[in-house]
DNA sequence: GTGAAAGCGCTAACAG
DNA sequence: CTGTTAGCGCTTTCAC
């Protein structure tokens, strides 16, 4: 392969051609206030012509402003984060930020390397959903401390000094549990996840609240502790059918476990949605397209990243870390009613 | 909110601190060879009590290296691109690079964008999968020629200066077809994609190749001008059902296309597998959940991306741009044989 | 409206 | 093995 070609032209050489000084070019190509619109044109002409790229790196030295936002997810392989980043890219496209992305892979010590990656590039804030096994978020905080402004979605903690945005977890559970309700299922049970992460503790809690307003009495058998696997919604039903009563609709904590439970239903032939109804949860690709379509609960996850990109970029404006404000955003859950649920 | 807080620490703090220079202590701190042990662990005892996190934007500045490559992708939403850049990151975070994103979202006036950004904040290198409606690529050429070196993934051209890493599409066509002759269908059919990009241009050829291998005559009528979407396999259906001599079994171009296919079978009660056979391209995520579970060919999008980031690698490494070695990486595409294809 | 001067924090070349 | 010196390319006072 061949080498590499010579140096970047500068403001320098824009400012020798012009016989003006670089402080004047810069003025210019920044659209300072008080610079002659003569001037302006001259530098923007002779900077198209010397195929003029401002190096932002010196830029950013000078300026102690990088115009970069850092994200960590757990991992770009998960259509959800994807599909949050596409929100969070967009919006930063517009306001000319770049993007910086890195994986957690669920494990804190990534998340460690990661935030110190960030500090390293000196972006202007993170935006970050917090791995499964993390619990001390210590180390978020030493990087808000140091004075990088944090912006938490989906995955959060109890603390109130980070703003956040998450999909109303708890009103998610609710609306699939009513729905399940109002189509004529009489037992409904429910698949749960871990309940360390408030995102699943919160749908179960939405679940038990519709079936009290709904006078329909809550019962411990019918919640079976999942682990969100298409396993965990086979094991479930197995358990379930097995019941001298047995319940005649599911709520599944997310869609792979809804995936799950209607894998085993039919396996044993059970008809859906006469016999039982099914509701999942976060409107995933596959179900619409799988058999019978699955009902789901969507989380505006391309709003999800946008509102984050909001929140962080209100802060940096702002120059403030800490959430004195209690911002945060909740996002209405969405339910995708399709033939699973639907008699 | 309250305010952010002071000053970060410099590698000037840790030299007044050690009376040494702000030379030695970045020696120290880079593990320059000829530095001695004790001073290294001394500057390291004080960066980590002065809580000191190096500035990789001075040093970019005078090094000029950034440790940064950008990416460009259609877009995060797209589950294939999500699963490359999975690839990409987790090798950049191996080699200490950090990864900077960007959406074209296919449109040629986004993708320059997207390179200006890059150059602008001098990234070590360029990742690309092309846009859709990019015919020439000039614009890439330009940032190569400002020295900047692009490996293109996925979606690449014909220009051969342009290292590229891809998966064999031609043999993907291939392996798809012949699988489906030895399933004992008689009369193959194919659902195109655009012909001007070359990935699907060359799974037509390998349909092509296979039916000539097995002495099974090429009709045309057996080609559907598809547009890689659900409608377009539900239109080719349409299309063959009405031929005087219908198919027996569809290779589509991608999933989608495939997905519509199925879709539209089942709509005309036509049983899959047994009465038609049916094979996609890319194994989607919902390819396992659908019923009839479908056939698809893999294309190792994670080693995409882990091969795309070791060819930008070894360009840097080298300081080279052009592709004078002719460099390419061809990945084995990986039939996964599944219920829609089998009897 | 423009110039002069300084410096952001780091690394690299040259000494010794 | 360490110090000295210089400068990467830009922005930002402070002048005038």
């Amino acid at each position: 392969m061949s080498k590499s070609t010579s140096r970047n032209t500068t403001i320098q050489d824009i400012a020798k051609e012009l016989n003006v000084t670089a402080a004047t070019v810069s003025r210019a190509l920044n659209n300072h206030p008080r610079i002659s619109e003569a001037t302006r044109q001259a530098v923007a002409e002779v900077a198209d012509r010397l195929n003029y790229t401002r190096n932002r790196v010196a830029s950013s030295l000078r300026s102690g402003k990088t115009n970069v936002i850092g994200v960590i997810i757990p991992s770009a392989k998960i259509n959800f984060f994807g599909s949050v980043v596409h929100g969070i890219e967009t919006m930063a496209n517009e306001r000319g930020y770049n993007v910086l992305i890195y994986q957690s892979n669920e494990d804190t010590e990534y998340e460690k390397k990661g935030i110190q990656a960030f500090l390293s590039a000196r972006v202007d804030g993170i935006l970050a959903s917090i791995a499964k096994d993390t619990r001390d978020i210590s180390h978020y905080l030493d990087a808000r401390d140091k004075g990088v402004p944090i912006v938490f979605f989906d995955r959060t903690n109890d603390d109130t000094s980070i703003p956040y945005v998450v999909v109303d977890d708890y009103k998610g559970g609710y609306l699939a549990t009513e729905h399940l309700i109002n189509q004529g299922y009489k037992r409904i049970a429910h698949v749960s996840g871990q309940q360390h992460l408030k995102i699943f503790a919160e749908r179960l809690r939405g679940y038990k609240a519709a079936l009290k307003a709904y006078k329909l009495p809550f019962e411990k058998e019918l919640v079976f502790a999942g682990n969100v696997s298409i396993e965990s919604g086979k094991e479930a039903v197995k358990h379930f059918l097995s019941l001298p009563e047995p319940p005649d609709a599911i709520f599944a904590v997310e869609d792979f476990t809804a995936l799950g439970v209607i894998k085993e239903l039919k396996e044993n032939k059970i008809r859906i949605p006469e016999q039982f109804g099914v509701v999942g949860f976060a409107n995933e690709e596959f179900d619409e397209h799988i058999t019978p379509a699955l009902t789901s609960v969507d989380q505006q996850t391309v709003t999800m990243g946008k509102e984050a990109f909001n929140l962080i970029m209100d802060m940096i404006n702002k120059k403030v870390v800490r959430n004195v404000d209690n911002k945060k955003v909740i996002l209405e859950p969405l339910l995708q009613p399709r033939a699973s649920s639907q008699r």
